[in-house]
RNA sequence: CGCGGGGUGGAGCAGCUGGUAGCUCGUCGGGCUCAUAACCCGAAGGUCGCAGGUUCAAAUCCUGCCCCCGCAACCA
């Protein structure tokens, strides 16, 4: 019987349109998926969206539209962006899903009724004219920080997950199931970060918004998005507390959660605690994967450096864009994309060496043979070493699929077309076509190199499915399982097909002053829309309401334990104040002292790893990484009022 | 001293259970002509962050220091 296998991704938030960093993910998972299906497994791989949240419900607020309807058009886009990259996962679910919804909701109530979630209070600081709520850090001295009238201790009515009560459990899970959580990096992060410390019982329900699954004895509770979109991973199989489906029975476990390292925290603790309440098996393994950045950077809307995939798969493929992603990507470390490398990385490898490889083999059967191709006779020394390469392909190629180690799997198929290369200039099979006699020879020759390409379609299918499709088309074979791998000699004496470029070659300068072009306009366009959001004018009123004012810094010293606060002791011209601001990175304290400053000095205190904060200092932001503070001459007195 | 990862020829990475430093791209020279100006070969280029130590022998183990990155904290 076929082992099974279950893969997931995270799901998706259906805030904002997922870009090519975001992709990476559900690549990745999806090549895995497709190499355990080529070696015979029983695949289920699961995505999706997580639709609900307060985020959600203000978008849609902003447009006027419902929730659901601004979430239907997200996920819409997250579909259609799936489809495009060639994804093959067996089922989306979408938290607002009525089955998964219901699940949650049983979920949630047995977990009450089981006593691991119980009803508290969330404990705060009730500031009753400002209705609004403090934490011990934010209140000063007693005091609400936004009036300065006395606050209350007051609680709001919240559900609590007795997270506590599973560490210990947990913790030796862990260090029992070392592959639990994948790379070990990040294994010790979670350890160091929150197990050892104690972990803190996890408020799981909101009062504040209600786009979300209502806890259904007690509707004014919305279920905690975390706990929501965690349970998609067993509500999608079909579990339920009243008994799962065969589905589930069959297919839990989870074989492998693909998750960015972000949400690591909450796959790696919540997550298994979640399911040790409910008496489930843990995921075999939680592999958090590095993230994809533009150049250094993460690639962000705000920093205009974001690539979408359906404008990269344009440019290079589909196939191009996933073999980038995936032969690009180091194992544990953040991977990098520019337009300069991924035009490289195409011309170079899909192009030049594993395109061109293809084309002229065929090419030359065509040529020599009309497209026939019969089986080889003697094996020559050539031979020999090309048929090894090929079975050792083959394991070198699985076991680092195996390991989630794409970037190697991809380079074991590469080095595998290069040597297919090498072995064309070693039999030179131009030179065995002018002679008659040495015919069965050049079939021979021939016909290595196109199983050598075959074992190369089949390798090289999770990553570049259309490109394997293209391959046995030129090939004219359909042996292309796995199995077939298992000896040299699978392809059948036949006809190939035409010779047909796989890859395109990339004029790069040409591209790349085009794109700058591209580049132009979206930064002009974006340019415009900032000005559109700094249309939103204010009167003369609401800037009077900002009380700016000159002041002297009299002490200056870092903020222990933190690395970018120092804390100004400043003479303001009405009795001192003391002001903590983050710019030690551009600043040492020395530089501050006797200097004269823009105070903002009607600022809300508040508390800074527990240093009291009562305003704040004007700095400007020059470049990306620049901080430069505003001083102020001199000869102006301190106390001035700026306006 | 909050926790962890990393610093290897121009670029990006591998090697790190100790024993001639490897891969891809780029550069230079040569070969070939089946092929997408593609392919193949050769060469140049590295005191493996710095300083010590262990060892017959260290990129690989230990100690200290410098720099980068991630997590946490935090950016008023």
């Amino acid at each position: 019987m076929a082992k099974k296998f279950y893969i997931t991704t995270a799901i998706a938030y259906a805030s904002r349109k997922p870009h090519t960093g975001n992709d990476y993910e559900i690549i990745l998972t999806d090549a895995v998926a497709r190499y355990h299906r080529l070696i015979g497994d029983d695949v289920f791989m699961l995505t999706g969206t997580d639709e609900h949240g307060q985020k959600i419900q203000e978008l849609a607020q902003k447009e006027g539209i419902k929730p659901q309807e601004y979430a239907d058009r997200i996920t819409g886009s997250i579909k259609e962006n799936y489809q495009n990259l060639n994804i093959s996962n067996d089922h989306f679910i979408r938290t607002t899903d009525d089955y998964h919804e219901k699940v949650v909701q049983k979920v949630f109530k047995k977990l009450y009724e089981q006593g691991d979630i119980y009803k508290s209070e969330y404990e705060g600081w009730y500031c009753t004219p400002c209705e609004s709520f403090w934490t011990e850090t934010q209140v000063v001295d007693g005091c609400c920080p936004d009036c300065g009238r006395p606050v209350k201790k007051t609680r709001e009515e919240a559900y609590f997950f007795r997270m506590s009560k599973y560490q210990d459990r947990l913790l030796e899970y862990i260090e029992a199931h070392p592959d639990f959580i994948k790379p070990e990096s990040r294994k010790k992060e979670m350890i160091n970060n929150f197990l050892k410390p104690g972990l803190q019982d996890l408020c799981v329900s909101r009062t504040t918004f209600d786009w979300g699954v209502k806890v259904d004895f007690d509707p004014k509770h919305v279920i905690y998005v975390w706990i929501d979109a965690l349970l998609n991973y067993i509500t999608a199989i079909g579990y339920d507390p009243d008994g799962s489906s065969e589905m589930f029975q069959k297919y839990w476990p989870c074989d492998v959660h693909v998750i960015g390292k972000d949400i690591l925290r909450f796959h790696t603790i919540y997550w298994p605690i979640m399911l040790m309440a409910l008496g489930l098996e843990l995921p075999k393994h939680i592999f958090g994967h590095p993230w994809l950045l533009f150049g250094n950077d993460k690639m962000s809307k705000s920093k205009g450096n974001v690539m979408y995939s359906s404008d990269l798969a344009k440019l290079f493929t589909v196939d191009g864009l996933r073999y980038y992603v995936l032969s690009e990507m180091p194992y544990a470390q953040d991977g990098s994309i520019t337009y300069e490398t991924l035009i490289s990385r195409y011309n170079s490898d899909l192009a030049n060496t594993l395109g061109n490889l293809v084309n002229r083999t065929i090419s030359m059967t065509n040529q020599y043979f009309g497209g026939e191709i019969q089986l080889p006779g003697a094996v020559t020394e050539l031979d020999a070493n090309l048929r090894e390469t090929c079975l050792n392909t083959v394991k070198q190629f699985s076991a680092s699929m195996e390991e989630f180690r794409l970037a190697d799997a991809a380079d074991a198929i590469l080095s595998l077309a290069r040597a297919s290369n090498k072995y064309i200039d070693d039999t030179a099979p131009w030179v065995l076509a002018k002679d008659e006699e040495k015919k069965a020879r050049l079939n021979d020759v021939l016909y290595h190199l196109l199983e050598a390409i075959r074992f190369i379609g089949v390798l090289v299918s999770p990553i570049m499915p259309e490109t394997a499709d293209k391959i046995f088309a030129q090939l004219h074979t359909d042996v292309r399982s796995y199995a077939s791998l298992s000896s040299f000699g699978g392809l059948k004496p036949g006809a190939v097909g035409k010779p047909e470029p796989l890859f395109a070659r990339i004029d790069e300068k040409k591209m790349l002053a085009e794109l700058e072009k591209e580049a132009a306009q979206i930064k002009a366009e974006a340019e415009k829309e900032k000005q559109a959001e700094g249309t939103a004018v204010i009167g003369i009123d609401d800037f009077a309401k900002v009380q700016l004012r000159v002041a002297q810094v009299t002490a200056c010293e870092k903020v222990e334990k933190s690395d970018k606060l120092l804390k100004l002791q400043l003479d303001d011209g009405c009795g001192g104040r003391q002001v903590v601001s983050g710019i030690s990175k551009w600043y040492a304290p020395e530089d501050l002292v006797g200097k004269k400053i823009i105070l903002v000095a009607n600022l809300k205190p508040v508390k800074l790893r527990g240093v009291e904060s009562n305003g704040m200092i004007l700095a400007a932001d020059c470049s990306k990484d620049e901080v430069k503070v505003m001083f102020v001459d001199d000869s102006v007195p301190v106390g001035s009022k700026i306006r």
